[in-house]
DNA sequence: CGTGGCTCCTGGCGGC
DNA sequence: TGCCGCCAGGAGCCAC
């Protein structure tokens, strides 16, 4: 249920915990539209023979190291990596799916096609090819202000953007103006210091409580508004009914009450 | 620079 | 049952 860095980093471990030290048998690309400026016939070459030794993972983005060559993965709305054991059937809608020499496979599952795989030779330059920003798990106070201070718009449309800070989306978004008491369409340049600080220290929170949650296999906590995300559903935090709104085109649910529109 | 609107894609759901 | 519109955890592009 929530997406976003915590799913990903969910997945840099299930990748990491199994899909390393086994060599490459063959590559079979079932769909080429999901690739990102590489073919089959390079992802092949680069990638057969070879084993994974390393994941790291950035913002949204995974990061698999074959020992020279790095695949990056993004997984648009629906996507996963799922790692098969012999008998185990490929997920219906298998983009790409890497067999291993000992008749283990690593699928790239993506029901609606908005992932995608890049082939690059090093992390850095693809983060910085892409201008993403920092990872949204670790960035400092220092570098969150100095992205964040000079920024006129609305507060959750920068909380999303990739470029500002990378691993933010859409509940993630929701959930940090509403625990810091601010409406998504606050605008960044109208929040003290204090209150910008607020909103980090609460980012980096959710984070943590998110990926710790998720790997421990426990929801997340009731005072999460992520947990109420209907229309109509009390507020965790007054009973105020949740709003349904449209900001900068995405759908996000706000507490009328808590978080006051500007 | 910021924003709104459009695009890509597929699947699920509710309404008629 | 079928069809339709809307919705979904993402993001790039373009016009203003």
């Amino acid at each position: 249920m929530m997406p976003e860095l915590p799913s990903v980093e969910l997945f840099r471990r299930h990748v990491e915990d199994t899909s390393l030290h086994q060599p490459v048998a063959r590559v079979d690309v079932m769909d080429e539209y999901i690739l990102d400026e590489t073919t089959p016939e390079q992802l092949e070459d680069a990638l057969t023979g070879r084993c994974f030794n390393d994941t790291r993972r950035h913002g949204k983005y995974l990061f698999i190291s074959a020992g020279g060559p790095w695949l990056a993965m993004h997984f648009g709305m629906t996507g996963r990596p799922v790692y098969l054991h012999g008998g185990d059937e490929t997920p219906e809608h298998t983009r790409l799916l890497i067999s291993f020499a000992n008749n283990r496979r690593l699928a790239f599952d993506c029901p609606r096609r908005l992932g995608h795989i890049a082939l690059t030779t090093g992390m850095a330059a693809f983060i910085q090819r892409k201008n993403l920003g920092p990872d949204a798990g670790s960035i400092t106070w220092e570098q969150f202000q100095r992205r964040f201070q000079p920024r006129r718009g609305m507060l959750k449309p920068a909380l999303m953007d990739q470029h500002a800070v990378a691993g933010v989306g859409n509940i993630i978004a929701d959930e940090i103006v509403f625990q810091t008491g601010l409406h998504p369409e606050a605008t960044i340049d109208r929040l003290d210091s204090a209150m910008l600080h607020d909103v980090y220290r609460t980012m980096r929170g959710i984070l943590q409580t998110a990926v710790s949650r998720r790997i421990a296999r426990e929801a997340l906590p009731g005072s999460y508004l992520a947990v109420h995300r209907n229309e109509g559903e009390p507020c965790p935090r007054c009973g105020t009914s949740l709003q349904r709104i449209r900001v900068s085109g995405r759908s996000s649910y706000v507490c009328p009450r808590c978080q006051e529109k500007p």
